[in-house]
DNA sequence: CTCTTTTCCAGCGTTCGCGTTGGAAAAGAG
DNA sequence: CTCTTTTCCAACGCGAACGCTGGAAAAGAG
């Protein structure tokens, strides 16, 4: 070991996570990411493979970051609009694995790597909507999959489509981003109630 | 006038919906849609001037179809699930203009084309949302315009993040997207019940 | 010190898309 | 028919990114 290999291997990610999320799929290089990272590009190659082993590296990467971030155990105790709005304030701080999320759905169409972990993440998710259900907190009206992928949409939208949300809501200033959270907890907290 | 130059437009359009609707930003290229059309390209750069002025025309295209195929007039009468429903189908149908808004959103970082005629479709949604509220059929404990905005995301993020969906909720067989569609309907009449 | 191993970069050939140009082919005007 | 206009294409030079290679520079082993 010589010459902090960690380092550039880390200065590698985190290059790559701006860069993805900066640009499409296509429109992201290995030749930016390398620059950025200060580094040559043979070393992205021979540490990481290539752009899409690269991105299955630092999406794994963000996919744990949120699952610390923002944590649920189950929501019969917690309020499932409170959980989306730390969901949208979460996308709105560090947008970049919001940015990841559809450049995978949007280039890879379906395809995933690592699908076991990622099926976990969402496990937790959806048993933590189960678990309201069953103790009578979350509505038993829409499956609590398909609730969970709901409520997860309320937050999610207006980052993958900002240009239609600033024509419909007005410029993404402090107050309407106040205003777009307001609305988000509020539309969860009416999605999962229960009569 | 000579040799059907419409018709020649009109390919160069459907194509370009096509490989934009298939490819990212900078994956679309100009060379592709051109043969795809059965044309050569400096065909496209003469009438259309480029990859960012043709999706302009196309994506204008592709709004027009949408408003005429799942039109609103006020949810003092017609049900905001209803809507939401008819929004998903649309989305399933034809997954071209979510496509296209997800790629202008992606690449284009809230520039838009056409801005005047864009606002004003989203206004006569959200000014079908108010006369809602107004008339006491539909909620107001969030905007109009946010709420809008927010049953269009349960239609919508279905598509932008389809890997996601598939984890959560199984794959998208054809009982899989009405149980689907049953929740966005769902989720969107009690989004928008008044009490 | 020398020798070996590992990290790292300059630079290569290739491919691909860009946007343009010169001129051929087709349609109409006279 | 000839002349003019419009439609269309083959092909160009250019730049950018790809993925790889040979070898230099740095760190440790002896």
């Amino acid at each position: 070991m010589a010459r902090d290999t960690e380092g550039t291997k880390r200065r590698i990610r985190e290059a790559a996570v701006s860069e993805f999320a900066r640009f499409d799929p296509d429109g992201t290089t290995i030749e930016r990411i390398a620059g950025a990272a200060g580094v040559n590009k043979e070393r992205v190659y021979n540490y990481f493979g290539g752009k899409r082993s690269l991105f299955s590296t630092v999406l794994r990467d963000e996919l744990a970051k949120v699952a610390r971030a923002v944590p649920v155990e189950s929501f019969a105790t917690e309020d499932v609009g409170d959980y989306a709005g730390r969901v949208y304030d979460y996308h709105r701080e560090r947008p970049e694995l919001t940015r990841l999320l559809r450049w995978e759905g949007l280039a890879f169409d379906g395809e995933v790597s690592d699908e076991e972990l990622r099926r976990r993440y969402y496990g937790y998710k959806s048993a933590a909507m189960s678990d309201g259900q069953e103790h009578g907190a979350v509505t038993r009206s829409i499956d609590a999959d398909h609730l969970t992928f709901l409520v997860l949409s309320l937050a999610g939208w207006w980052s993958a489509v900002p240009q239609v949300a600033r024509m419909l809501a007005g410029p993404p200033t402090e107050q309407e981003h106040a205003r777009r959270r307001a609305a988000v907890v509020e539309a969860a907290r009416r999605l999962a109630r229960s009569p």
